[in-house]
DNA sequence: CATTGTGAACAGTTTCACAGCC
DNA sequence: GGCTGTGAAACTGTTCACAATG
């Protein structure tokens, strides 16, 4: 089979066994079989098999998956075989927190302006970063030709910022607020609402149930 | 239908009525169809019926759903019908960061005690809550009668976190560490990971792409 | 001979279409 | 007339089982 349009739970799925991947290549382990990767991360060697067959023809039979080169491959699918620029949009508690955060920079992420609507953080520098004003957002996104953002301002303040990054060519955002973004549709958005994760544990304490997940 | 069992699919959806119906509360709309449910969240009016049948029979043949009641069962069907305290462990920039979320109190979330690793941080305060060593996880969480946890610690430290949690008492655990929790099957995790947001972006944007979503 | 890739069976989810109710 | 609740149909995603293969 070969990729043309990845269905959703798979493309989570393969950000999944990338991770996987990289903490076995830190072990210096170097072959691995969908039944391991599956054990690893809670999956059936079944779903790990169709999942990576949905790439490509990846794997070896009778001695499993090359790890780093199924990573490569993996990277190559998800488009993160190279760095991305990010800009961020709001730079309040959770705007500085994802600045800071050391996993992007791991990945391949790297944000690359910072934008806020508040007159007094303007100029100032967080990590090396000029907070600018949201107005700028469309010059310095075009300048430096970003296609994805993260935005962590008020729920209120979400779609004109959508908006603005949309107008400036952005193509992918992932938002912190918690309302759904209307963008055009050749736009992706993502929406991290954090209650919502934690209304789904109270769900289930609720009802006392059974079931621990990996995945999102 | 009775409420016995929900598909997590629909409990995601659920929260995204509550937050729904809190908007058009705050202005002022007492009744609200299926069709426009879906209209602003981007669902078909058919599965805005389906899923809030399965909640209960909830709705007026040829007059739509009350806003209020529909929102008070369906914080009762997700048990936020009141508050629940949460421990949050870490207590690093993205651990500071959800302390001083606005969104988490908004909800009914409380967070009621905070721990780190980290000896200089212990005795400190953080918007009124001090911070403690995590040996004392055991004592504070049983005292406090705590039932869901924040993990917001490296990807090294989450699973030490999350067994001492665990064997405290908590029955949810919301992990924002880029591992997969293993923990008894009575207790919940949900992971959140922020470069595998990006990733689907990044895989979306990729291969140039439609489709905006509201949702997780 | 262990392990992949995959068609076929199965499970879960979404949409359709319409009877029943206000 | 407008709108819900729901069984049946369509679709999507997962698991099974086995032929193909280095």
């Amino acid at each position: 089979m070969r990729t043309s349009e990845l269905p959703r739970a798979v493309t989570y799925r393969l950000s999944l066994y990338v991770r996987q991947l990289n903490a076995l290549a830190r072990d210096g382990v170097t072959t691995v079989s969908s039944n391991e990767l599956g054990q690893a991360l809670g999956l059936t060697p079944a779903q790990v098999r169709k999942d990576l067959a949905s790439v490509g023809q990846l794997g070896f039979p009778g001695v499993g998956y090359r790890v780093a080169l199924l990573a490569a491959e993996l990277r190559r699918a998800l488009g993160t075989d190279r760095d991305w620029k990010i800009a961020l949009v709001g730079v309040g508690h959770l705007g500085s927190a994802l600045i800071r955060h050391k996993g992007f920079r791991e990945q391949g992420f790297v944000i690359a302006a910072t934008f806020d609507k508040d007159p007094a953080l303007h100029g100032r520098t967080v990590e090396g970063l000029t907070i600018r004003p949201v107005e700028e957002i469309g010059a310095v996104v075009g300048r430096e030709g970003i296609r994805l953002a993260m935005i962590a301002v008020p729920a209120e303040a979400a779609q004109d910022v959508a908006d603005r990054l949309v107008a400036a060519g952005v193509k992918g955002i992932l938002n912190f607020a918690a309302v759904g973004l209307d963008v055009r549709d050749d736009v992706q958005t993502s929406t991290v609402d954090l209650s919502m994760h934690l209304e789904q544990l109270t769900y289930h304490v609720t009802s006392l149930k059974r079931g621990g997940d990996h995945g999102p």
